[in-house]
DNA sequence: CTTAATGCAAACTTTTTGCACATCA
DNA sequence: TGATGTGCAAAAAGTTTGCATTAAG
């Protein structure tokens, strides 16, 4: 908890020196907004962020969710990570490097792994083609082993 | 324009036997919108197909090309692929087996390319956890060397 | 105090649905 | 002919914007 309470403070710092620099308002909703996103964990729809804040402030409206969300992503603390289905989610970016996803298709179950091979190849890719890179994303689609042994059994 | 003409030819054939299999019909304007979409190169948006297909019977209303995207999905000819700005797109699958996209976070251009190697590695993943592969989606943002060109040439 | 941010509601955009009519098998 | 599909328009979702009020610096 006191770990937890640690980051979260180091990602709010974060929030507030990146808003302090464009002159922009710290304000209660950014603060909670903030803190509902960071203290869910996964890949979280714009609703689940409403959600949540509306937990800790009930008056928050979600005109302020998307605004916020921008801002939170444009200080690099989230990452939009769009579904399989088209659906808009964000996931945590600060205590989160980098990594890609590999994800049932069954279940929405979601593993994240990062393999320094692949990265390595990417690389490649970028400088053959003369591109200057500034990131990827990667989703490996696939059955769990959960829902494999759940197909066998239903059919 | 033979040759495309074939291929053409064989798509629709595809669709046309998805389709009986299915029990659905084979109707006039889901063959204007699979022609409209096959003949259009790159990812098109749903409002791309739609003014694609109204190119050839302005009949067409909207609620059918979503309707017949859909079909042709689940037909296996169309992947929808998301943009980085969410923008939901699709492209051609069967005469395009697979790769996956590099694209210029500037001018949206995209290129498409495959690499055995990240292939392999992918493989590697699933079965390390154990996941039955159904797919995958791959993209690499960065600026192509026009851009970073003009970007220099500006700044 | 001044400027920016908020919450609400209305406006937009994109996608889906209901239904009377048309079309395919 | 009977079932399915179509186009239209209305409804739903999801997101953005305008504006009077509130709050931060």
């Amino acid at each position: 908890m006191i770990l937890d309470k640690a980051i979260e403070m180091n990602e709010l710092d974060r929030f507030e020196t990146f808003l302090r620099g464009r002159g922009q308002k710290i304000t209660k909703p950014r603060r909670i907004i903030l803190e509902a996103f960071l203290n869910t964990e996964g890949h979280l729809s714009t609703e689940d962020i409403l959600h949540e804040a509306k937990k800790r402030d009930p008056g928050i409206g979600q005109a302020t969710v998307f605004r916020t969300i921008r801002l939170i992503e444009d200080a690099g603390l989230a990452r939009e990570a769009v579904q399989e289905d088209g659906a808009r989610t964000f996931e945590h970016l600060a205590d989160h490097p980098h990594h890609d996803h590999l994800l049932c298709t069954a279940c929405g179950k979601v593993i994240e792994f990062l393999s320094p091979a692949i990265e390595k190849e990417q690389q490649k890719i970028f400088a053959k083609y003369g591109f200057k890179p500034t990131g990827h994303t990667m989703e490996l689609l696939g059955l769990c082993p959960e829902c494999q042994a759940k197909e066998k059994g239903v059919q």
